[in-house]
DNA sequence: ACGGTTAGTCGAAACGCTTCGACAACCGCG
DNA sequence: CGCGGTTGTCGAAGCGTTTCGACTAACCGT
């Protein structure tokens, strides 16, 4: 444990100038940084984190807030987290994943001055943490995105995009009677984000084809995702393909097929949104989806929050990223329809390939 | 951001005082208390924690070191973080999640005096974590074991007793023949503790019952499944039940017993080690598992910890928890078999119930 | 040759807390 | 009544950095 004091005398000058050495804040000659640098190396130094962050009242800490809740991380928020400590890493800031549910353990995070700033993940339409953390002085870039934005930093995915390329896909193999499968009512009605925007993307998207969009909620489970596909086929009897935006629900889906006797892809097509390709490969034929930017928007996320905290550069991040189209087994053309309505293929565009 | 001087000159006391006040470490009279308590309520007044971590040489922050590899955490070891929060946070503690991959990440996160202890997940038999965070002489608990655990605290899945009992349950429903699908064979042959311990485990139950123990490794997804499943199948054709330990390749296996028409539970049942109860309601049927004891085990771990931080009880906690049979739809009574050994439900013992 | 920069270094004062030694006031006990 | 022992409080000395002002020595253009 030697300290900055300990170098000094063993290089023979000055604490401050060790610490200049080390932080960079004043010029230092070759000849003394070497000095310094090699007395840091023989005593095996390391700076006093706490030390440090007392005297530059900066931790060099960056806070990954996430909910954690029974659920558990899918391989995409998993994503989110390893891209943003990578970026923390290579700043030489420490990211601490707070698990923090609780809105006052949040608070004193923030206020024992123990965070330089915070990324937000699973941020809902109306936030308090948001609230809560500007009003403690920490600089915050959301990972999703509040009703208003106005003054936030965010990242988040381009739902719109999204989706518009996963009904184009589905358009392409022939599909005319596709239907979404979302997040719970609850969620829709909450404003969950996600839920909302692909919703209304789906609609957007499926009118621009000159096609009935029809949406059917679901429960975040497999019990969920059969109950859906039973409303579905309900509701549109000729459905050919399912675009689900559940990760949960789908596992209902598919099995709910099954058990009628319908087939992946031959009968109906399925495209799972926002899923990661460990997810998508468990399923049986594994899942064509919309692979989410997981690493790059953790990345992305700390990256502006660093340059918030440090002062350099911009303070209104505000960035969309597209999830890319996989295709694998559960996508095919649109067979039973075909019988229906032969004939009718009239529309080859809309197949944009996926940007970057 | 009040500082304890504001504080101790609003409840003019001395600064020592209102240190008292919050540590604890020297009596102080419900007077005097209730007149800082008051001076600090009015000024709205939290400790910086830099500034206590200096002085004290404790942080309070412990570290929950999680390799975050591509697959992202399942629901089991999110469960662990959960448990770990929550124990942290009761005792004033703070988690941070470090999702160190890099063991110089590691060193310096210890060395830097910014981690009073540290709690590893994902142990593997060799792991060079431990003998790094020992040297920069970082309190230490595991989960999982390491090969040699002489001196090291540790808690962990209790392998033997779960394997005990899921095959009891097998072998009570008239199961004979029954297959183990493992991790793959390089983690078999690496030691990775939990492939090698429920092996032996499994041989040991199985020869208990008086049966063959056939075991398969599986590479950790579906097709390893599916993979695994034809080599079961080809090394014991007129198998009845699998026992599985390998959360990403069960899906295959269903998918392999689906494509080729056996039913589950009917022909072949299907018991899941070490599974979440999410993960076991994905599939369908939802599984027959044995579920781990995720949050338990992260709540004892970081309170074994902060004994040892704080000096208070045993430098040396070793406890093993086992998992707990929940039945689903996936087992059922023995059928296939039944024509080919009727009548010989000879042993109606080892159905102890769970230790929990 | 001269004031004015600039590069390089130093000493000392923070930063906001904990903790130690000292001390006064009070306790019960012989 | 005097004694050792608590109890409650204070002041001051750190904890290991950063950072500011000051100083020296070289360097600039003139």
């Amino acid at each position: 444990m030697a300290t900055m004091h300990d170098v000094a005398r063993l290089a023979r000058v000055s604490v401050s100038t060790v610490s200049y050495v080390l932080t960079g804040a004043r010029p230092i000659s070759q000849a003394t940084r070497d000095k310094v640098l090699a007395a840091m190396a023989t005593l095996d130094y390391q700076p006093n984190a706490m030390a440090r962050g007392l005297a530059s009242r900066r931790s060099r800490i960056v806070g990954l807030l996430m909910p954690m809740d029974e659920r558990g991380l899918g391989a995409t928020e998993t994503a989110f987290v390893t891209g943003a400590a990578a970026a923390a890493s290579a700043a030489g800031y420490h990211l601490i994943l707070s698990p923090v549910g609780d809105l006052d353990d949040l608070r004193r995070l923030a206020s024992q001055r123990m965070l330089d700033g915070a990324v937000l993940m699973e941020v809902q339409v109306e936030d308090e943490r948001v609230g809560a953390l500007q009003e403690a002085g920490v600089p915050l870039v959301l990972i999703g995105r509040t009703g208003d934005t106005t003054g936030l930093s965010y990242v988040d995915i381009d739902f719109d995009q999204t989706v518009r390329e996963a009904v184009a896909h589905l358009v392409d193999l022939g599909h005319r009677r596709i239907v979404y499968v979302n997040h719970s009512a609850a969620a829709i009605t909450a404003g969950y984000g996600p839920a909302v925007r692909t919703r209304d993307a789906f609609v957007a998207a499926m009118s621009g084809h000159g096609l009935e969009p029809v949406m059917i909620p679901a429960e975040d489970s497999a019990a969920g995702g059969r109950a859906a596909l039973t409303a579905a086929l309900a509701q549109a009897p000729d459905l050919t393909a399912v675009l689900v935006m559940n990760e949960n629900a789908i596992f209902g889906i598919l099995g709910g097929l099954t058990d009628r006797g319908l087939a992946v892809p031959r009968d109906v097509s399925v495209v799972s949104m926002v899923t990661s390709t460990q997810v998508a490969e468990l399923a049986t034929p594994a899942l064509t989806a919309m692979t989410s930017p997981g690493s790059a928007l953790g990345r992305i996320a700390v990256e502006a929050l660093l340059r918030h905290v440090t002062g350099t550069g911009d303070d209104n991040h505000q960035q969309l990223l597209p999830c890319a189209l996989e295709v694998r087994g559960s996508t095919g053309p649109a067979a039973r329809m075909v019988a229906v309505s032969a004939g009718d293929r009239d529309d080859p565009t809309g197949s944009g390939p996926p940007g970057s």
